[in-house]
DNA sequence: AATACGGGGAT
DNA sequence: ATCCCAGTATT
């Protein structure tokens, strides 16, 4: 009789235990020190989809960078971009940026206090608005994020991975924070709790505080939930990088084929059939040949075939690249400059390779 | 309801 | 290798 009491949402002493448990074992983050909007919403947004471990040596010298939400306002997107580089889904931080300055332009600086209101601000979605509505604001108002999606299911035995079961996870959390003194806490410990015992393989059930109302537990069936949700295929993409240099200088472009690195600084990238095209249309540029140096890099969803073109150019043959690339990004930095920016893991590897040619004279 | 979007940690 | 990570915006 207990059991179907426990599945419908969590009492008081349940929470109590999930609480407990946090308290007395939760990792140290830096923006646990706060609940200051500014930063909880940098590590949110930093957070998704990404390893807090991760996140925090790119969370410390942004908020060095930027301390408040003015000065990020301020800064160039270049600037922004560079403190990210190497941190992947580069439209998190064009997002963050327009964000700070919408807010600084409209509500001097302040972020509205509700779930609903962040909601509709750019780049928080619903898992980010619940967490900074909760931790910096106390609404009691659930998480539903990965941990907690893996961690109720096994909890329930029931198979809640597929996007259709989002609301009614929603909605469980909504019930079940009720039952807690402190919604931050509740949801940050659900997620801890997923981080650090319930984890996807081999989970730490012997000291899990929910191992009592845990159904797949009891059952022998951890390992049945969640069911895995479907992978994204991945598409091959063959891709020439144009390493270019005029009078010492390289030749940059915040365009890529498929908005790939959303406007991060790189080396031009184009798809292998417009390079050929452009080779037969721009006689001073040559075919790629069988000997060009080439490497592979891997995206979640792309494998990239990317074959490294070094060449001298001269400014006018610039000028004629802008034209028939169409890209109005084009432009030369200093090779000092740029070589000490924080790059894109992929071009870090395609200036490792263009570096290190033996017949290349680039540094 | 699917798909696009990085990069890396853990096993 | 494979899975998946404190997801969001856009088809």
């Amino acid at each position: 009789m207990k059991n179907t009491k426990v599945t419908s949402t969590f009492n008081n002493d349940e929470a109590e235990a999930l609480i407990s448990w946090f308290e007395a074992s939760k990792r140290s983050m830096p923006w646990r020190t706060t609940r200051s909007p500014y930063w909880i919403w940098l590590s949110e947004i930093m957070s998704q989809q990404t390893q807090i471990s991760t996140v925090i040596p790119y969370f410390l010298r942004f908020i060095d960078t930027f301390p408040n939400i003015q000065s990020l306002a301020k800064a160039s997107q270049d600037q922004v971009f560079e403190l990210w580089a190497g941190l992947g889904y580069y439209r998190r931080a064009r997002l963050l940026h327009e964000c700070a300055q919408l807010l600084c332009e409209n509500l001097q600086g302040r972020f509205p206090s509700t779930r609903k209101e962040l909601l509709s601000l750019p780049g928080i979605g619903r898992y980010t608005s619940a967490a900074i509505a909760s931790i910096a604001f106390n609404e009691f108002v659930g998480v539903v994020d990965g941990n907690v999606k893996r961690v109720l299911s096994r909890v329930l035995a029931k198979d809640l991975g597929q996007n259709e079961h989002e609301a009614w996870v929603q909605a469980w959390m909504d019930r079940s924070i009720q039952a807690s003194d402190s919604p931050g806490d509740f949801n940050e410990a659900f997620m801890e709790l997923g981080a650090r015992v319930c984890t996807p393989k081999s989970p730490s059930c012997s000291i899990c505080p929910l191992q009592k109302i845990c159904s797949a537990h009891h059952r022998g069936q951890t390992n049945e939930f969640p069911t895995p949700r479907r992978r994204a295929k991945v598409r091959e993409l063959r891709l020439v990088a144009l390493v270019l240099e005029n009078n010492g200088d390289l030749l940059i472009s915040r365009e890529a084929p498929s908005s790939l690195f959303a406007g991060v600084a790189h080396v031009p990238l184009v798809e292998q059939h417009t390079y050929s095209r452009l080779s037969k249309e721009l006689k001073w540029l040559s075919p790629v040949h069988k000997n060009e140096k080439a490497m592979e890099h891997e995206l979640s969803h792309r494998r990239l075939h990317v074959e490294v073109h070094c060449q001298k150019i001269l400014e006018t043959e610039i000028r004629e690249l802008c034209t028939h690339l169409d890209d109005s990004t084009l432009e030369l930095t200093s090779y000092e400059r740029f070589q000490r920016k924080p790059k894109t893991t992929l071009f870090k590897k395609v200036w490792h390779l263009a570096s290190t040619s033996s017949k290349s004279k680039t540094p």
